[in-house]
DNA sequence: CATGGGATTGACT
DNA sequence: GTCAATCCCATGC
């Protein structure tokens, strides 16, 4: 079943922590959450902290919809838009576990095991073939969907940790992880494996 | 209009 | 562990 822009209508911490075990599909290809980040307009490592400009109109706009943006000139990665419209915040999806269309992301990705299919933010939007073409489109009915936890399915043991590669406010505990995956963007220290829920 | 930084990845030492 | 690739966008002149 997908998620309704009331899921995006909250807390984007909430919305962050939330989303790890849900299901992300494009096309034939889709994947586990097993890890995502959250940014708010409040502290600098977020986009639209700089406020409404046209980069980040669609991070300003109604929640559910995806926000794409290119970085370091290769990747394209992509945010779920959180909170109510007016405020800057979404959460970014690090990291899934490939369910479905392995073959295509393989054809994508080039050769790799598995784990490497969609274990980084960029890595993951190229395995589903998502460009920057598809920001601003609707997660709740458009051509990215956001599918809840699959009934039966177990409960992701979710660790919380500081996110990775910025620069800025990188103390706060926005990071938050499928603590049992092994499809995670990067080594989950002991330390907060404690701190799983 | 010119410049510089960035929520990354992969190749190489 | 280090580093370059490479482009969008914000900022400043």
């Amino acid at each position: 079943m997908r998620l309704g822009q009331d899921f995006y209508r909250r807390s984007v911490q909430d919305v962050a922590r939330e989303l790890v075990g849900c299901v992300v599909r494009h096309g034939e290809t889709a994947g586990r959450v097993v890890e995502t980040e959250s940014y708010h307009m409040d502290e600098p490592a977020c986009h639209a902290h700089a406020g409404v400009t046209e980069r980040t109109r669609t991070l300003y706009g109604e929640p559910g919809r995806a926000y794409v943006y290119f970085s370091y000139g290769i990747h394209s990665l992509l945010n779920a838009v959180a909170q109510e419209e007016g405020v800057g915040a979404a959460v970014l999806i690090r990291a899934l576990e490939p369910v479905d269309g392995l073959e295509l992301m393989r054809a994508r990705r080039g050769l790799g095991r598995d784990e490497e299919l969609c274990s980084g933010p960029g890595k993951l939007t190229q395995a589903l073939g998502i460009g920057l073409s598809l920001n601003g489109s609707s997660l709740v009915d458009g051509p990215i969907e956001v599918l809840t936890r699959e009934p039966g399915s177990r409960e992701p043991r979710v660790a919380v940790g500081e996110r990775v590669g910025i620069t800025k406010a990188s103390e706060l505990p926005w990071r938050f992880c499928d603590a049992s995956s092994r499809h995670v963007s990067r080594p989950w220290p002991a330390a907060m494996r404690a701190r799983a829920a």
